[in-house]
DNA sequence: TCTCTCAATTACTCCGACATATTACACGGC
DNA sequence: GCCGTGTAATATGTCGGAGTAATTGAGAGA
């Protein structure tokens, strides 16, 4: 009885002090379960129609209560990702009926070596989705969203993308475009996206250099949405998730 | 200690034969108890930062273990409406940090009377979205594809919208579309509001009749991407996006 | 030989109690 | 008046047992 799991348990599951922390994976103990498992579902290493060990027996492989586990599996379960039946046991449901657009989901799938098509599903989706809410930014906006913009551009130029204070400040920017197209589907759509996307290139980048200096793209972006011309701002803003997707491309090998 | 609570227990909290069915809100004792507080907090009757009753109280308020109450929490919890932390209790996020994108978070905003500004949204996001999927479905449908939304359409001729057979059709045929673009991530994100969405509508219109011809519009649409013409895909498409908002800002009486 | 029925098995579901850890809040010292 | 400390309240983690539902496989009938 002294197996002491070391992935689990006590020792650190991430606990630590890292940037973004905040509520991360494994504060608490089926918290960490269900990042395990989530990580290992989306990796890939479970197809779909496994059966996931039982409760018992996954409980007992890990040392853990079986109610932490069951709260684990609810987590799951809330995402889409499993579905538990009596006597049939807990199995992994196809993948489209995953939540892919949950932000644990997502982070989940960038956690390991994230799917090559589905990083390219993303950019699609965000190559459709961000100009459009330039557009909408463009014509909605109010004094108060341009000074949150012009601010979150200063301090992008003043620390660069290479500081974590550079990039929280590009994160205000993209949110100042978000509030301002005063639609909560899309800021809620986006931001799952860009902070999944986006953790995991300033990740791997570190200390890679910029490809280009990204300040002149995201000032024509402000630009147009200052003047409230709505197509010359969702032009730019495809720029700059073409410029994003070139950097992941890159940072990714592919 | 016979108070009976009678929305849980035993009852039927849409226990029965209801056609969507496969996976209702109140399979499950937890099932219900999420459902019935989602429904509570999306429909207002939370303000964020609302304490909801402790576990101890709540579990004997509605007569059920705190087993069932916790793996409730977990639920809202994993889709962002609540944070629970030791003496401060369970907490109602800010809507900021709620996915409003989960199919579950949808269902329970449609449960009562949606709010009319995000229904707004939420048809603001599938004009930018839908359109957009069609372009794509032009450029990569294959003869399957066309084969399938070539069957749903004859079925929605034969059947009308008027019957769930019809709709079932009218699914299929936007499915259809879904899958031609080969975007897992459109897929999931389109499948998740149209569920919601037309749901209610169907839901509501019942026995009125429908304010035009759907038939051609669709029909538009397939020949729009059986011809490999993504431009006019997307303005086929738009048009049905903007019918279907028509249709469902009448039903709801904006 | 095939199909249908039924019972046993198995795994999830729900329960209530206990022990622990965390933190909000108030109290007292500085 | 401010700040550090202590306590009480509350959530978290754990455990074992009773209940229930679904699958499986055997047996009976066609």
């Amino acid at each position: 009885m002294v197996k002491e799991n070391p992935s689990l348990h006590g020792d650190e599951t991430e606990k630590g002090g890292n940037g973004r922390a905040a509520r991360g994976p494994g504060r608490r103990l089926h918290g960490a379960i269900a990042h395990k498992l989530g990580t290992a579902i989306l990796s890939g290493q479970y197809q779909p129609g496994d059966t996931l060990s039982g409760e018992v027996a996954f409980a007992e492989e890990l040392e853990v209560s079986r109610s932490a586990y069951r709260e684990a599996i609810q987590v799951l379960t809330a995402k889409g990702l499993v579905e538990s039946r009596p006597k049939a046991g807990t199995r992994v449901l196809p993948r489209n009926r995953w939540n892919l657009l949950d932000p644990d989901v997502l982070a989940w799938a960038f956690a390991g070596e994230p799917d090559i098509q589905f990083v390219r599903d993303l950019f699609e989706l965000r190559a459709i989705v961000e100009p459009a809410a330039a557009r909408l930014a463009a014509q909605r906006r109010d004094k108060d969203d341009l000074r949150i913009m012009k601010d979150a551009l200063a301090a992008m130029r003043r620390h660069t993308l290479a500081t974590e204070a550079g990039r929280a400040a590009d994160r205000d920017f993209h949110n100042a475009i978000l509030n301002a197209t005063r639609n909560d589907a899309l800021l809620t759509l986006t931001a799952s996206i860009g902070a999944a996307v986006n953790w995991t290139t300033q990740f791997k980048q570190r200390a890679r250099a910029l490809p280009r200096n990204p300040i002149p793209d995201h000032v024509r972006v402000y630009d147009a949405i200052a003047a409230g011309d709505p197509a010359a701002a969702a032009e730019a803003m495809g720029v700059l998730v073409d410029l994003a997707l070139e950097d992941t491309a890159s940072a990714m090998g592919g």
